[in-house]
DNA sequence: CTCATACGATACTATAATGTATCATATGAG
DNA sequence: CTCATATGATACATTATAGTATCGTATGAG
């Protein structure tokens, strides 16, 4: 079925390409279990084939994002942990969106994950002003390591070191609450302690 | 002067192929400031740049870290926070090292780093150890999100999003305290807001 | 069954990258 | 100054990957 192989082949193009990013066509095709002659039937040629990744990249992330970012019941928080719980799923395809766009300089196929970037800006600067994030902390700084984290979940889920359904929680306890036992107050007796060592 | 040219080679290298994975030498050379055929004086082949840009990072993590990983007079709390610290600044190395292992099989290349991830493995068991951090997360998930938010740091770096001098801070809050606002138990609020949506 | 369609396999060409050889020039040590 | 050495530039050879063309075959719709 028509469909069904370019599917295959676009998501065996996004994990292997997130995996290696050398990867070329050959393996692409064999890591979708195709024929290197039927990916270029579907995709006339490597520059397609990323272009149609991109737009499967923006569209997928547009279905998944814009009804969370724009539902106004719902508060920044539960924005924040619905957006997480479905943005690890999308690891391969946000790596290979925020790989691509250092490498290519074609400004329309940044299009679709400059806008997603711009919504998670967005959001990160209301968690700021509903004071449920630090204002310390730069804006970038909250898109930049929330994107890694959730990358990262994606990663181990990938190579099988964490559950899937726990990576969500993970992340998002990573990123509000730190790792530390908070009782202890941790980074503060962490500078004390350093300055007399 | 031959070794100078050489470090520059490594270093270009490094953060062309952190930045690019796809570059070719040509464009290696070039971010190196050197003509092509001197990158061949140096490197007999793409292959022994790469074995070179391994044993670069080996020697170099080893000579940074192994001091302070066995420096018996810290607790593991100042070895991470001095780890951090001198680990933001080799970004594009620690990529580079995590990015080409996941590629090569010769692992002969990859032993200085996987030595490496072993000793950090080792130090986030110690943390848990101690109850510096939560023994409810698994320590790959310590390893790997630490070394994300590490790296993401780096890039912020280089790109001129953060301060080089706020970086190492960052990081440390991050991973150990989360950006939330503590005093309001953002997760526990969050999950129970969850429930009713 | 019959036929259209998608596919795998394979052999081929084109292109881009790797790798080699050579020459002229800059530069620093003696 | 003189010479050894490192370099840039360029032209060329080799190899890997991208891209094309054509074959026979499986499979599902009618």
């Amino acid at each position: 079925m028509k469909q069904n192989t370019e599917d295959r082949i676009i998501q065996a193009a996004l994990e292997a390409l997130a995996m290696n990013p050398r990867g070329s066509l050959d393996e692409i095709a064999e890591a979708a279990g195709v024929g290197r002659a039927t990916l270029y039937r579907h995709f006339e040629s490597r520059e397609t084939l990323m272009k149609k990744l991109f737009h499967d990249v923006s569209v997928k992330l547009d279905a998944a994002t814009i009804p969370i970012f724009e539902d106004n019941r719902l508060t920044a928080e539960s924005k924040l942990s619905k957006l997480v719980n479905v943005l690890v799923p999308f690891g391969a395809r946000i790596h290979f969106a925020a790989l691509i766009s250092s490498t290519e300089n074609n400004p329309e196929l940044q299009q679709g994950y400059k806008t997603y970037l711009a919504r998670l800006n967005n959001l990160c600067q209301q968690l700021k002003d509903q004071h449920f994030v630090t204002p310390e902390i730069s804006t970038t700084w909250l898109v930049a390591s929330l994107d890694a984290l959730i990358f990262t979940a994606w990663k181990n889920i990938y190579s099988g070191d964490i559950a899937p359904n726990d990576a969500p929680e993970l992340v998002l306890r990573t990123f509000l609450n730190g790792v530390g036992m908070n009782e202890k107050n941790n980074l503060k007796r962490l500078e004390a302690g350093l300055a007399g060592v």
